[in-house]
This record gives structure tokens, C-alpha cells and sequence, in this order.
DNA sequence: CGATATATTGACAGGAGTCAAAGAGGGTGG
DNA sequence: CCACCCTCTTTGACTCCTGTCAATATATCG
């Protein structure tokens, strides 16, 4: 029932009745499954359902006009990336599988309906979406104020802590499988100097990036460098 | 009635009837005044209530674990900064003024009451909270990508366009009472290498900003060198 | 086992930051 | 009305973080 993820994770956050979560659990498409390094949806589309992430990862990116690729988040089990796509129909960015995916759909005419029926549900999806704003917030901070070992200390922090409160956490290692490229690309960074970055993580004992396993050496010093504040605090309502 | 910039710019993506804008009017509390350089909301605020920007200028900024503020987003007459702070009520930002500024307030549970009882106005606000999600968007491909003058000129090109929408825009030119400092704090960069920039764009004749002002030498140039794609083509539903 | 993607190195260039000081501008009070 | 002050802007010299280019090593996969 890798569904339940998306539904914890919207608990943690608002207040579902056990109708709520059947109402949503009833109209679930069964999971399809998506390879790695392809797309789930590109930018300009229009978007006719919503997916959740069952397990894998995904990250969602935008070709800026001088053709260079910036990667806007990354997506784990129990996200629903394009929740957006709801009210906004029009995506403005893509969607690409980092892993094989395993995706499960909603259709949004179907969600509607149930939205119309359960305005706590339509709530909750409305905060889910905020919350995925406020991530954004933090990532221009992110990318504006540290410096090039402060933003990848960042990326490790706030993966590990979203990936542990989903329990994909275990000894100080959770899979994550990215390439230094699709690094440089999301931290606005050059290859060549993240791989630098990653060998100076590594000799002191910080981090390792090995084979689509991230592997936390001093996590004290990884929330220290990337200046990680937890979102927990405001993602909760009242 | 200042309001009615607001309303227009609902209105731009959503179907809202008479009834729809005479009940989110009727709930607007008188404007108040605010002085500039002041802030409106803090991090860390509890919110119950939501303002709309009837005139000037405002911005919302975080202050990251290492004590350097980044400006996330600037806000003009007509904006709802806060909307978000609807569902997720504790802030995750500052809100301040950077001119006088004149703002309309919404008491959240007279907003709620409203809401219920039109759907198409509260999927208006979810829509409205999602620009300004995608706005963040582009705003980290701004600064993962560009090069200094490139986020620059894309900052003035964003600008242009939403004050245009707002019939603030004359002679390519429109008020905006920035410094190099607050400017620095928005596009990741240092006063001094503002500064250069600046003086670069005046002699070479593209853009000019003085006495908050900003005057257009040469917009096509600066839609070019900030790579600007707008994003009207997204923000409307179907 | 070859082929292709990914990681690593070295040398060098350059954009952007820092520090410190000097000008300008705008507001205020005597 | 002018002097003074405070903030903002401008300059110069210097540093250094990060990018670029190009080549090599290492993985991964069919």
C-alpha cells in the first residue's frame, strides 16, 4: 500500500477523517511504472491528472532560454509533484524520473468531484501545494546566499530529513541516485567543481555520493555548513 | 478603488462572477498606511488575516542560519503576498514595505466563511498562491543560471511586465524605489558588483535606475540578456 | 568486452567578492 | 537657508571562488 505514504504525509499536515482518505484512496489509479531518466510530463503540456510518487525518485527542471537546465526540486516516495497542475492546468517546467518510478494517478476530474464533496480534503491538497512553495523559498535562499559547499550541505540536509520522515532513512545512508551532472544542475554549479566539492566532502569524513548512495560521515557538520533549518515549524497549521 | 487592481488580476486567470467579487469585496477592511523600510510580518508570525497591496511597493525576504538576507520576491499594487498564509498560517519569511505603502486587509475567518460558499473564488485564491509558486520557479532558474547582469536585466524584465499588466508602466519607465543593497540581496550579489553592472547597463544605454525609477534604454536588449520568458501562457486554466 | 556515460585531474581564465575609502544625495534641525 | 549627518553610491586594488577546456581514468551496461 505504498499509497499510505502520500496520505501520512498529508496527516502530518492537516486533519483527515477516515472518509477523507477513502474518498482520495478510491479514485487512485493502479500504479504504473515509469524507467529511469525519462520524462513523466514536459513543460507545456496540459495536465489532465496528478500523479503520486510510490517509490523511486524524480526531479522537476526548467531549460532556461540559453538552453542551460536548472532542476528546480527533487521528488521521493509520497510526493505529488504536479499537484499544482490542478488549478494551473499548464505546466511550466518538466518532470523526470532520476530512477524507475512507480507512479500512481488521479485523474483530475474524479478529484474534483471528491474535492467538492470533502473541503477538508481540498484544504489539505491546497497546503500540500503551499508547502512545496515554501521548499522553493528555501531553495532560492539556498542558491542565492551560500556558498557552492553550503548548497550541496543543504541539498543532503533537507533530502535527509524529508526522506526520514518517509522512513527511506537507515544508518546514516539512504539511496539517492544522482549524478554529479544532474548536481551541478541543480545547485547552479559547474560539474567539474561539485566533483571537487564531493572529493573535499569526502576526505574529511563529511559525506560520500557512491553509487546512488548518499552516506552521511557528520551530519552535525552537514546542517552546519548548508545552514539547514528545518520547514517543520510552519507547515503545520495554527 | 484600488481594490479593483486586485480583482482584475483574479480575474485574469479565473471566472469570477459579480457575486463572487462583491462577496470578497464586501470583506475588505479600510486601507492602512504603512511607512517604508517597515515591516508588515515577521518570520515566525502566526497569520489571520491576508492583505492586498492597494499602492507601493513591498518585499519578502528570509534571513538565512549564516545572517544573510535573500529577497524572494518583490510586490506590487494588486498583489496578495500573504495568501499563502491562508492554510499554512505560521510565516516562513518577512514581509516589508519598500516604499509607503497602502494595504487592504482580509480577516481570514471572515475569508473562510466566504470561501465555503463560493468555490470558484477559493479555487481563484489556490490559483492565485500558485503563481506566485511559479514566479519562485522562475526565480531559481534566474539565479542558478544567469550570470550577474543577465539576473539583472531578467529582474527588471519580470518587473516591467507585471507593472505593465497594472497600467503602472509610462515612456518605459516606471517607479521603484529600490537600492544597490536591497538589489544585491535579491539577486545573490554583492553592492559593489551591483554597482558595476549598473553602470555598465547606463553607459551602454539598455536600462537605468535612479531615484526610484527605473527607465527602459533598450527593452528588447534586456528581455535578451535575462534569457525573460513570461509566463502568461501557464497561469491560465485549460 | 567494447561502448558510452560518468567521474576525475590539471592548467588556466575570469567573474564576483572583499576591504576600505571617498563622493553624492537627501533630509533635518538650528 | 545652510550646515551637518546619514545613507546610498561609486572607485580602486586585490583576492579567490568557480567556470572552462581538454584529457584521462573509471563505471556501467548490453
Amino acid at each position: 500500500m505504498p499509497i499510505e505514504m502520500m496520505i501520512r504525509k498529508l496527516r502530518q499536515h492537516s486533519d483527515l477523517s477516515n472518509e477523507d482518505v477513502e474518498a482520495l484512496r478510491s479514485i487512485v489509479a493502479p500504479a504504473r511504472n515509469f524507467p529511469e531518466d525519462s520524462p513523466i510530463f514536459r513543460e507545456g503540456d496540459l495536465s489532465t491528472r496528478c500523479c503520486v510518487i510510490l517509490s523511486g525518485f524524480a526531479y522537476r527542471s526548467k531549460v532556461s532560454e540559453e538552453g542551460k537546465r536548472q532542476i528546480l526540486s527533487f521528488h521521493i516516495a509520497g510526493d505529488m509533484p504536479d499537484l499544482h497542475g490542478l488549478p494551473l492546468k499548464r505546466m511550466d517546467h518538466d518532470l523526470m524520473t532520476l530512477s524507475k518510478v512507480e507512479l500512481g494517478f488521479i485523474d483530475h476530474d474524479a478529484l474534483e468531484r471528491i474535492l467538492d464533496a470533502h473541503p477538508v480534503l481540498a484544504r489539505a491538497l491546497w497546503r500540500e501545494s503551499l508547502i512545496d512553495a515554501a521548499l522553493f523559498r528555501q531553495w532560492i535562499v539556498n542558491l542565492g546566499t551560500r556558498s557552492a559547499s553550503g548548497r550541496l550541505a543543504y541539498l543532503v540536509a533537507e533530502l535527509r530529513q524529508r526522506l526520514g520522515v518517509m522512513g527511506l532513512v537507515a544508518n546514516d545512508q539512504f539511496k539517492f541516485p544522482i549524478t554529479q551532472s544532474k548536481l551541478a544542475d541543480a545547485l547552479g554549479l559547474s560539474v567539474v567543481h561539485i566533483n571537487r566539492i564531493l572529493q573535499a566532502f569526502r576526505t574529511q569524513g563529511i559525506l560520500d555520493i557512491k553509487r546512488q548512495v548518499v552516506t552521511l560521515g557528520d551530519f552535525e557538520k552537514i546542517v552546519q555548513l548548508g545552514g539547514f533549518d528545518s520547514l517543520e515549524d510552519y507547515t503545520s497549521p495554527e
